[in-house]
Parts: structure tokens; C-alpha cells; sequence
DNA sequence: GTTAGCACTCTCGCCATCAGAGTGCCAGCT
DNA sequence: AGCTGGCACTCTGATGGCGAGAGTGCTAAC
């Protein structure tokens, strides 16, 4: 095909996709005319459409009526948008903001805020996803007795964030043994990742089996419970829900209760979200590229963040017409403001 | 007026409810005739009916098809059911629930449990609020420093309920500082009511303003730090929103996304619940009884339980027309089980 | 390869129609 | 006095026909 022929149905394309997901409505050949500004006449601009409508680019609701994009289409779109993605201007505007909300650089509270922020610029649903916290290293633990034999175990990973968990330990033990075994532990297993941790105490426990240290002993009880079921579960937030309702886009209420009920089953989305995200970067999942059924009414835009142990990933989900290139340009910006404020916790 | 036929008419209108809530359509007379049960015709329904109609407690949507209940209509009739609502085995179906799935009677976890048992079992948004901190009081409190002169604060309320901060002390402090200062609060403010806290330390350093006590000016300053800016954020626990658009009873989206949104922005969600709930036990509020206008096409069914140390609130939200018998028998039993739980944990 | 022109198709809003549902009312009955 | 059967009335909701309008595909000419 002739190449120049090719540059002018990308042209219609872009333009044909930016108008509807503007207006919402079919587009005619008509408008392309002007809005592609190429200076042909719409007879011609039609046989184009005829075109990217074979190659299955678009679709016609109906016989004559406009085209609409095929999720084939938006991907094109998409991938014309992804080279110019690049907006240092939403970045450090996101930066500002979450260092004046978030109090301090406690990982939770930051997450919080910058799926607010995605939520609100993008008009879709944001979320923010904690890194794994098979990436996250061990600082500290902190015992902190509820009563005689119940513990609040605190413990304290690298960058701040904090995983609790009661534990019922067998025997009362006084205050002081408490931090003595704390002590024990911060010094022997500090810097560890949290799940190389738990081998490391187990290690330990089979070397020194026959140790009567009673210090020891108690500390290496208290660590394998406290290592142990560490929950799995990684923690998402969530924003924004009620603007699925604010413009339905043409999807059906089912839709949306299918979105509705993954985004409460927390654990489910976490899952699904983690199937897509392989590398660092952006990823944009359109419609019927998604595997699972549920989401394919929808697009995802996601991208990863650091925060010195582990790689998390935050990004936003709406309907498959949805203002990619605003929605990619707020995410790719957050990402990096993220990154930044969990490194350099000013 | 003659009170048998007053009587009937009660029954009338408690059949027509029952009937509209499960059906949905308007409620023809022919059909109370046998739901209702009085050996009657359904002529003499319609003039019942008619009655009914003149008192506001029912209507029709146009001349000429079944009733349908009015929110006085609604108000009658969940007035008739709070008079049998006690239902024991629902309160320890649900205690059994909470004390197998929630970790230990760590408040948040009950909450968060309890919330998605409400969802789940009136199939409608189920909520749960956290006691008031005021209510609160100060056990204990933990200081693990993450960097030279940042520090993480654990409060622990008795109860297990923590709190968590991050305070930007002026200075570098060493852990073993840490701690002095800590013991040095537990000893000297632990039992306090939280807001009390703030004060007594207050007091303190006006007392001995000229103390030169170097460990006790430097806890009484982090102390100043610590018991500042208690978020007074009341947390409050929201599953569900799914099911409202489930079956949207003729609801319109726009009255949905208001309730989402008023759901997002949860401290509006609990500064409306604070105005609702005055004393103990169970407030129902129904349709245009509520003061905040988005909050009309729905119901609310709330129900406070004890944790010793205060009050808190659980409950559930959905359109007026719900299955209100369901709905106080599991708000009602809930907040039975959850006071048992927090109290005695086993 | 482009274009003007035209016939064609499909949607959408409008109107009329019609069956059905349910009521209100009345006259007669207990 | 209260209840009931009967009947006329009203309103809804589904259905189909109709016409205007939008937008296309195709073709013949440039």
C-alpha cells in the first residue's frame, strides 16, 4: 500500500477516535472531513472509513450509521499516544501534592492519597497497589503485650510500613522479656527480606537445637509465630467508585456490578491485577485483551512505582472509551511522583 | 372509628407492605384479599384501601393500578416489627462468624468483618464505625524510630485498638531515649481517657515548667507531639456497594451515585450516621425522614454496640423499599454479638 | 485517485390503536 | 350500617405504521 495512503488513514483513524471519545456518538464522515484536516471531501474520507472498517479498526453500530472504534482501534490509538507519554508537569504537580497531604512518607498513607489523586484527574476509578511484601525487607519487631499471654506484634519494614498481628503466645511473659526478645531478634534477623526471615529463624532453631539458652529459647518461640502467616493478603486501595456512575458510557448496569464486585472482593482484583503487570512501566489493557470476561467492557492503564524494596503498582480503570491520553499521562506522572516521594522521604 | 375496623385496616397495610417489598409491583386489592387474609371482598379491600390512601399511607403511581407504600407507609410498618426484633439466634450465628474469621478481638477486624456479614446478609451496604477516640482510653504507647529524628508512635487504647503516627521530633533521640520517655508516659498517663491525655500533659509541663529533669522535659515534649493532632477521623468500615446495583428497585442512577459518592467521601458518611444516632439501640431511618436530601430515596437501619470503652455504630443502608424484617433482625443481632465479642475476648 | 450526486437503509420520534389491569362507584343485599 | 357484585372508566404499556433525517455505498464523471 502506498505509504503516503497509510499516513492518511492513521490520520483519520486518531482523528475518528479522539471525536468519539469526546462526543460519545458515532462518528460521520462528514465531521472527519475538518477534524482529520486533510483536504479531501467526505466521499473520500468514506472509502477510507471502508477501509479501517475491513481491517477492523472500527465498527458500524448499525448500516449508516457513524463508526465507532473496535477495542483493535483504541489499541492503535494507544500505542500512537504511548510514545509521546512523557509529562514531567503531572508528575511534579502529583509530587506536591502528596508531600503537602500524606503525613510523612508512611507508604499506607502516600498509596491513599495518590489513588485519590488518579481517582479525581482521571475521573475513573484509581487504585494503588502496596509492593509485595516478599520484597520487603525486615527492620525491626516491636512486642507490645496486650495482656498475659496475648502480644501485639509490630513489625516495622523498611520505608515504614508496618504489618501487625496479634499472637497468642503460650506462657505469660513480662515486659522485659518481651524487648529482650525483641532485641535479640532485631539484632540477629535485621535486613533480612521479610521472607527469607522466617527460613533464617527456622535455620537457627535446627543449628542450635540443643541450645538452653531460656533467652534464646523464648525469642525463637516468639519469632516463628510471629514470621508465621504473615498475611498474604497485599493491600490495595481503592477511589473513586461513584464516578462509574456518572457517565455510563453505553454500559449496562451488569457491567458495572461486575466491576463493583471485583473491586470489593479486594483480593480477587489483586490477582487479576498482578496477571498483567510484568515489568516495570506502563501497561494499558483494552477491552477484549483482558482474560478475564468480567473486564472486558473496561480498560486498565497501570504503572509501577519503587519504593527501595519492592516495585508496587498503581494505576486507574474505566470504560474502553475513556480519555486515554489524559488518563495515560496522570498515571505515568503519579507513578514517578511515587517513586520519588517514597525514596527521598524529605 | 370503630377499632376492629382500624385493626383491619393495620392488617391491610402490613400485607400490602410485605407484598410490595417481595414483589416490587404495585399491590392490586385482589391480591390482599387473600394475603391479608380477612375474608372479605376485594371491593371492601378498595375501600380500605382507599382510606389508607387519604391517611398518606400509601399511594398509586397513576390512577388506576396497584398501591404502593408511602415512607409513612414503610414508617408504620417498621414500627410494627420493632416490637418482636429480638433474635437471639441471629446475634450468636453471627458471634460464631466473628470470633472463627475475625484475628483476635482486635477492633478493626470485628468491624470489618461485621460489615461485610451485614452486606452479605440484608444484601445490602453494611457499615461499621469505630467507637470515638474521645471514648478512648490511653493504655499505652510505644515509640520505634524509623530514622534519626523521625519516630513511628503506637498508641494502644485498652482494648487492642492502636493508633499509629509519624512525629517529626526536633532532635535525634536514641532508642534507648525511646523508651525512658515511653515508660515514663505509660506510667504517668496510661488509664487517661484519650482526650484527657492531652491535657494532663499539658498541665504537667505548666507545673514544672522549671523542672530541669532532662528525661522528663524530653518525653513530656514527645508527648506534646504524640497526643497533637489525634486524627479524630472516626473510621468507619464499608462493604457492599456492589449490591445496590443489584436490583435497583427503580431507583435512578443518579440517586445510586449519590450514595456512592456520599459512601466515598466516608467522613461525610459519618458526620450524617453521628446525627442520626443519639442513644442507644436501634434507629431506623426511612426515605424522606432523613435531614440530608441525597439521602431520601433510602433507608437506614443502624445499631450501637460497646467495647468498653465506648460506643460505636453498625448498620446497613439500602433503598426504602427493603426487606425490613431481614434487615433489623441482623443489625440488631449483629450489634449484639460484636458488643460480646469486644468485651469478652475469648 | 478524487468527487459530486443519488439512491438506499436504518434509526428515532411521533401518533394512533388496543388489550389488560385495576380502580371507583353504585345499587342491591344482609 | 356495612359488604358485595357489577360495570363503566382510566391509565399503562406494547405494538405497528409513518415520515423525517442522517449517513452511507456506489457510480459515473473528472
Amino acid at each position: 500500500m502506498n505509504p503516503e495512503t497509510q499516513e492518511r488513514s492513521k490520520r483519520v483513524l486518531a482523528a475518528l477516535i479522539r471525536e468519539y471519545i469526546s462526543s460519545g456518538d458515532p462518528v460521520p464522515s462528514s465531521l472527519l472531513v475538518t477534524a482529520a484536516g486533510l483536504g479531501v471531501s467526505s466521499a473520500t474520507v468514506r472509502s477510507i472509513l471502508a477501509r479501517l472498517e475491513d481491517d477492523g479498526f472500527i465498527q458500524q453500530p448499525h448500516t449508516s450509521s457513524g463508526r465507532i472504534p473496535t477495542d483493535r482501534g483504541y489499541r492503535f490509538y494507544v500505542d500512537l499516544l504511548l510514545d509521546t507519554k512523557r509529562s514531567p508537569r503531572t508528575a511534579s504537580a502529583v509530587e506536591a501534592r502528596l508531600r503537602r497531604d500524606s503525613s510523612g512518607p508512611l507508604l499506607d498513607s502516600v498509596l491513599s492519597h495518590v489513588s485519590q489523586l488518579l481517582s479525581q484527574a482521571s475521573r475513573q476509578v484509581g487504585f494503588a497497589l502496596r509492593p509485595e511484601h516478599e520484597a520487603a525487607v525486615f527492620d525491626r519487631v516491636e512486642f507490645i503485650s496486650l495482656s498475659a499471654a496475648r502480644v501485639l506484634v509490630v513489625i516495622v519494614a523498611r520505608g515504614g510500613h508496618v504489618i501487625q498481628k496479634v499472637v497468642d503466645i503460650g506462657e505469660p511473659l513480662a515486659a522485659e522479656d518481651l524487648r529482650e526478645a525483641a532485641n535479640y531478634l532485631n539484632t540477629e534477623f535485621s535486613g533480612l527480606p521479610l521472607h527469607r526471615a522466617r527460613e533464617a529463624v527456622l535455620d537457627r532453631i535446627n543449628e542450635e537445637r540443643l541450645l538452653y539458652d531460656a533467652l534464646v529459647a523464648r525469642a525463637m518461640r516468639l519469632a516463628t509465630s510471629t514470621f508465621a502467616d504473615l498475611p498474604d493478603e497485599r493491600v490495595i486501595f481503592v477511589e473513586g467508585t461513584a464516578s462509574l456512575l456518572e457517565e455510563t458510557h453505553g454500559l449496562t448496569l451488569d457491567m458495572l456490578r461486575t466491576l463493583l464486585e471485583m473491586i470489593e472482593e479486594k483480593q480477587r482484583l489483586v490477582r487479576v491485577l498482578n496477571e498483567y503487570i510484568d515489568g516495570p512501566g506502563l501497561t494499558v489493557v483494552i477491552g477484549a485483551e483482558h482474560l478475564h470476561a468480567g473486564l472486558r467492557p473496561f480498560s486498565l492503564i497501570a504503572s509501577t512505582y519503587e519504593d527501595g524494596s519492592g516495585t508496587g503498582t498503581i494505576g486507574v480503570i474505566g470504560p474502553t472509551r475513556m480519555r486515554y491520553s489524559r488518563a495515560i499521562a496522570v498515571v505515568d506522572g503519579a507513578a514517578q511522583a511515587v517513586s520519588r516521594v517514597l525514596r527521598d522521604p524529605n
